[in-house]
RNA sequence: GGCCCCAUGGUCAAGAGGCCUAAGACACCGCCCUUUCACGGCGGUAACCCGGGUUCGAAUCCCGGUGGGGUCACCA
């Protein structure tokens, strides 16, 4: 298919904020595309906006990055034969091919100030025409150059676009896209700093570190023939391009922080699996075309291919991504959302910094009761309170539950049965079984059973299920509510 | 506005000329299960943007329109 002997593809973000949704998605894509047809996958810092570029975000980019289970052959932090993988460290490299371009004539310097560019680019948008730059100093001599620079004037390198030419890109996901030349306009390939621009940085990079398939957003799609450009104007082989439709918010326009939660490390803080992150992204523009929702991050590998990718937008719905955190939810492990669960119930005060195993068992317990309820952790404290604050049998509910006639018989045949138990804690199977046969004993309706203990027990007349509760609680602290909730309906 | 992309239910999407009386999933509604609320099970409502072609036949191909989106920086 194209010149490259094997696949490699790359991720490469500016640290300028944390990695967004859409970032994530083409992350995971250029990661699947390498796992499934054995390449390399490697990460790249584009960080050549030094105003908002920072080591703070980048960090946070790859941290996220790791949560998702994403990891890279080659690159940033982990090294390999083709860097440094930072592009403001490899700004000599960038300035040796822009002078090559300058000495073959491919491009040249130019000296206008950004007021002039300015007030050119607002006439052009007043008269409805294509934004470019008309090529004012692509003709000026070394004396012009001489002069200018006398006069304290810094250029910019621009890359001197031919006239007339269409360029044709093949995109894996698009199909055939052409390009006017004579809409683009000689393009800025160095600022005045020093430092190369976007289009051309990425070019070289992508050509040294001997790129196969570029996978990234639409946005990036008009950019595609200035960098076709560059390629063709060094004699490189040209990658393949595959442009992924956007991830668009409710209304519809690319998703912004308007849209609620964007960034991949808001959903981590709100108790969202990165399984289910990774999965739920990988629906989102691709899809297996058979029956199936619910893909492991291996699944994926193995089935994942751009000729699956869609190429119409798609729009971030959050219900679809609650069923599935959901399900991952009540999957996994008991242990690890357990685990995953503690930070969010420190938060709220129910648990202590540093929670010692007597307490982790009852964090299980209380994860088996609840984790049903739940779409993400975050909303664990919703259903916790009553595992570990005594109720304040406020709800006129209960309390109406409290005074029925029957309950103190009731309360008072639990009482009896856990007090004499032998073990302070029962088991789900145990719980079960003394609560079966409590009807057929006191000669009552389930109803008339279940609705007072789960009142006198919780103060509320809906919750978990008593079997998961009792449990949870532990014998002595289920007697001291009854006892209190006998006290309370005054019987 | 110029250039570019896109167009199947509310949302994600299957569909690559007859198999479509158009999958599946989320959401929504109903029933069942549960003597609570959820979970779960079963069922239901709901879509090929419009107009022209091409063809014996079009959701699928072509053209036009409309609509939506992206992009037009010394940002990436």
């Amino acid at each position: 298919m194209n010149d490259f002997k094997e696949i490699k593809v790359r991720f490469a973000p500016s640290p300028t904020g944390p990695l967004h949704i859409g970032g994530a998605r083409s992350a995971l894509f250029n990661w699947l595309f390498a796992r499934r047809y054995n390449g390399k996958f490697i990460v790249r810092i584009e960080d050549t906006d030094l105003d908002r570029s920072s080591r703070e975000s980048e960090e946070n980019i790859l941290s996220s990055l790791r949560w998702l289970g994403l990891d890279w052959d080659e690159g940033i932090s982990v090294g390999g034969a083709n860097g440094p993988y930072r592009q403001t460290e490899r700004l000599d490299i960038y300035i040796r091919y822009a002078n090559q371009l300058l000495e073959r004539g491919l491009a040249y310097k130019c000296y206008c100030s950004e007021e002039e560019l300015a007030a050119q680019r607002e006439q052009q948008l007043a008269a409805g025409e294509m934004v470019r730059y008309t090529g004012k100093c692509r003709d000026l001599t070394p004396e012009d150059c001489e002069r200018l620079e006398k006069e304290g004037r810094k250029p910019v390198i621009r890359f001197k676009v031919p006239l007339g030419r269409n360029i044709i890109i093949n995109d894996i996901v698009r199909g055939e896209v052409s390009f006017e030349c004579d809409g683009i306009g000689d393009y800025i390939i160095v600022k005045s700093d020093g430092i190369p621009t976007y289009n051309f940085a990425v070019v070289v990079d992508d050509h040294l570190m001997s790129i196969s398939h570029v996978i990234r957003a639409e946005e990036h799609l008009s950019n595609t023939p200035r960098q076709v450009l560059i390629y063709e104007a060094f004699n490189w082989p040209m990658p393949e391009f595959a442009h992924v439709s956007l991830i668009l918010g409710k209304d519809r326009s690319k998703m912004s922080k308007r849209h609620g939660a964007t960034s991949i490390e808001q959903y981590r803080d709100l108790g969202y699996l990165p399984e289910a992150m990774a999965n739920f992204l990988a629906l989102l523009g691709w899809s297996s075309g058979k029956e199936q929702e619910v893909f492991s991050l291996e699944e994926l590998c193995s089935q994942f291919s751009l000729d699956r990718v869609v190429k119409s937008p798609a729009v971030f719905d959050l219900d679809k991504l609650n069923w599935l955190n959901g399900h991952y939810i009540k999957t996994s492990p008991v242990e690890r959302i357990a685990k995953l669960a503690v930070p969010f119930l420190q938060k709220a005060g129910y648990l202590s910094e540093n929670p010692d195993d007597k307490t982790m068992e009852k964090v299980q317990l209380v994860v088996v009761a609840v984790r049903d309820y739940l779409e993400y952790l975050a909303q664990i404290n919703d259903y916790v309170d009553v595992f570990f604050n005594d109720p304040e049998y406020s709800d006129p509910e209960a309390r109406q539950v409290l005074s029925w006639e029957e309950t103190p018989t009731v309360l008072r045949a639990v009482i009896d049965k856990l007090a004499a138990m032998t073990s302070a804690h029962m088991d789900e199977a145990a719980a079960k079984s003394l609560l079966k046969k409590l009807p057929k004993d006191l000669g009552l309706g389930g109803k008339k059973v279940y609705l007072p203990l789960r009142s006198a027990l919780t103060g509320k007349t809906r919750g978990p299920e008593l079997y998961h509760l009792l449990p949870a609680l532990g014998n002595s602290a289920a007697i001291r509510r009854l006892e209190t909730a006998l006290d309370v309906a005054g019987h």
